[in-house]
DNA sequence: TTCCTTATTGCAACTTTTTGCAATAGTATG
DNA sequence: CATACTATTGCAAAAAGTTGCAATAAGGAA
């Protein structure tokens, strides 16, 4: 019933294995939905698991990250939080007071196609943060 | 006569000073011109002055970024590289090999003012990593 | 030039993130 | 169920990045 028994296939199709571990981080970044920095996934991930160690954290995430399953994402202080992988979607933050929201990724659509066929490149993470300064700030 | 004078002015201007930490700093990125960690930029800098400490890079770096004189750029590490501010650009860089390309603001600008009136807020960074796959590895 | 204000630096302690390697434990197979 | 293979983990050490604070020095004013 716990939200990160859906992962199980997909990672053993890929040659992975499913594990306590990455069943409790899955369990985390699924309930929280939004992005976590790594040490609240430890904090979160210990009350369940309590031998999981930070080190392990940081590899999972990665490798969710590489394999689909989570969101990287580029917060304000620059550091890497991450996100269960859903819709797609952009980030915009605000540089002077940290408010943050989401657009759907069907709004930049067109640019990523303008960019694929001006550089040749196929755009894969639709998962972007943009800075700026939000209509209070500005 | 190095590259770093031009932003004497620039900084007093606003109230801050210009140290022989700063000129270093400047003139490693300016002669530089492409992406650097914190790191590279300290061993570059510490060549021209010994004393220089990393704590000072760090702190320098994120001055320079604030103020606008160098870019902080997402490398593909996840971690925070930086470059003098020249023209406005962006990034697009291959997960399998790496590859990476500039492509000029001028290409997403009218997808900036489609997100500035969809949001409301003002876009003031112009200097975005995208990634996906190059032309050899898509 | 000298003095004064305070922005900036260096140091030391601390936190966060990464890495190598040996021990552990998923899971496919018989 | 027992065995073998190797992906994954934990540990310890190293590297990278941050923070508080006292000492230093840039640069405006006299
Ligand atoms: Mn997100
Ligand atoms: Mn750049
Ligand atoms: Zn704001
Ligand atoms: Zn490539």
């Amino acid at each position: 019933m716990s939200c990160s028994e859906e992962y199980t296939p997909q990672l053993r199709a890929r040659g992975y294995r499913m594990t306590p571990q990455r069943h409790a981080i899955l369990h985390v970044l699924c309930h929280s939905g939004i992005h976590l920095s790594p040490t609240q996934v430890y904090q979160q991930a210990v009350k369940e698991l309590p031998d999981i160690t930070e080190t392990t954290v940081y590899r999972t995430l990665e490798f969710l990250a590489e394999n689909g399953l989570a969101y990287p994402a580029h917060m304000g202080s620059g550091h890497l939080g991450y996100q269960i992988a859903r819709n797609d979607h952009h980030h915009l933050v605000c540089r002077n007071c940290g408010k943050e929201m989401e657009v759907d990724h069907a709004l930049v659509k067109s640019m990523y196609q303008k960019l694929e066929s001006a550089s040749g490149y196929k755009l894969t993470d639709s998962h972007v943060t943009f800075f700026g300064l939000c209509s209070n700030c500005k």
